[in-house]
DNA sequence: TGCAATAGGTCCCAGAGTAA
DNA sequence: TTACTCTGGGACCTATTGCA
């Protein structure tokens, strides 16, 4: 099941979009134009409303419905017979477009709030494959480019956990932090885990920046050297920010203001835009961070602009607990990047 | 060999802590 | 007080492993 937010905002922007004039009078009324949505997920939208819990949610949600039905480039205030919801599965739809919403069969249209996360995924799929959707089989990319401070980190930490006292032996005797870290089980990453907290021990902080400053030096010289001639250059910059094979339109808020674009797919994009220049460069910061930018001429304006964003390497679920993933943010803001327009 | 259970990977989001 | 950084975790899907 799909958080409560997510379904307020998605599915009172499609209901917005059905032109019935009243939030409480739609929801009571769960309009079958509006597909997929089960009658539990209705019960949990109206126990909301009647909560009064998320009003801003259900009021920017509406506003950007009634945006989308009356916006020149989406409906042009014609109601749509038609408006599928996603909802908690995935739909069939184009796999690189990620939408929400699927009007009449033709408009995508993705809900997005409060979020600047354009990607999140397997580092080595983005800084070795360049996202280009072959997924690499899963490594420990901490131990894949900077094994030794990866060690040098473990070393630390087990030292801190054995001087501490703490019961590092299984049920049968075992101990469950090995001498390698690549020889770390499961038992033993829940309890470094659970060891080391949000805050890291300060014994445990020069070694961990090293790792941190090694991770993000050798992750942007691995994805330097495969960013290939301007044409990949550009085609990366396209997935990075979710370009796909069809328009589609963004729906939502940032933190000060609604967010209401079109998306241009890589077609619409040559005609007006051509990649100037992409870099990527490692940052110091107290986790490992890849800073990237592009530099994009664009013909109709005659000016060069400058997208710029960062992906952060880290373990998604604490220390040693898994793999570490790559979190693609992006730091301009929406409607001044190239192929984001404003909705009008 | 097929099924069930478990672990791992990815997507998405929220919250604590800290700096401005 | 606000904005930002860093971290944690739920949910879902897929891959792997164990067992009958």
């Amino acid at each position: 099941m799909p958080p409560l937010r997510t379904e307020i905002t998605e599915i009172t922007t499609g209901l917005a979009m059905l032109g019935l004039g009243d939030l409480d009078w739609a929801l009571e009324r769960r309009p079958a134009e509006l597909v997929g949505v089960a009658g539990g997920v209705w019960d949990r939208l109206a126990a909301a409303r009647a909560a009064g819990e998320h009003d801003a949610d259900f009021r920017r949600a509406w506003e950007n419905g009634l945006a989308f039905l009356r916006a020149d480039e989406g409906l042009r205030s014609r109601v749509p017979a038609r408006i599928e919801w996603k909802g908690p599965d995935r739909l069939p739809l184009v796999n690189d477009v990620p939408a929400d919403l699927r009007i009449d069969r033709v408009y995508l249209v993705s809900c997005k709030y409060l979020s600047k996360v354009l990607h999140n995924v397997a580092p080595a799929g983005l800084f070795d494959g360049g996202l280009a959707g072959a997924s690499a089989k899963a490594v420990d990319w901490f131990g894949h480019v900077a094994g030794d401070e990866l060690q040098a980190f473990y070393d630390a930490a087990r030292r801190g956990l054995t001087d501490a006292g703490a019961d590092v032996l299984d049920a049968a005797g075992r101990d469950l932090l090995p001498a390698r870290v690549t020889d770390l089980a499961r038992s033993g990453r829940d309890l470094l885990k659970g060891a080391l907290g949000r805050s890291l021990p300060a014994p445990l902080d020069d070694a961990y920046a090293a790792l941190a400053r090694a991770v993000a030096e050798r992750s942007a010289d691995r994805w330097a050297a495969t960013l290939g001639d301007r044409a990949e250059r550009e085609r990366l910059l396209w997935r990075l920010l979710r370009l796909g094979g069809a328009p589609y339109f963004v729906l939502g808020a940032s933190a000060s203001s609604p967010m209401r674009l079109r998306i241009d797919t890589p077609w619409d994009w040559q005609q007006r835009y051509r990649l100037k220049a992409f870099e990527v460069w490692p940052e110091p910061a107290g986790q490992a961070v890849v800073r990237w930018q592009a530099s994009v001429a664009d013909r109709d304006a005659g000016v060069d602009v400058t997208t710029r964003g960062h992906v952060e390497i880290r373990w998604s679920h604490g220390r040693f607990s898994g793999n570490p993933e790559a979190k693609v943010y992006l730091d301009t803001p929406h409607a001044q990047v190239p192929g984001y327009h404003g909705l009008t």
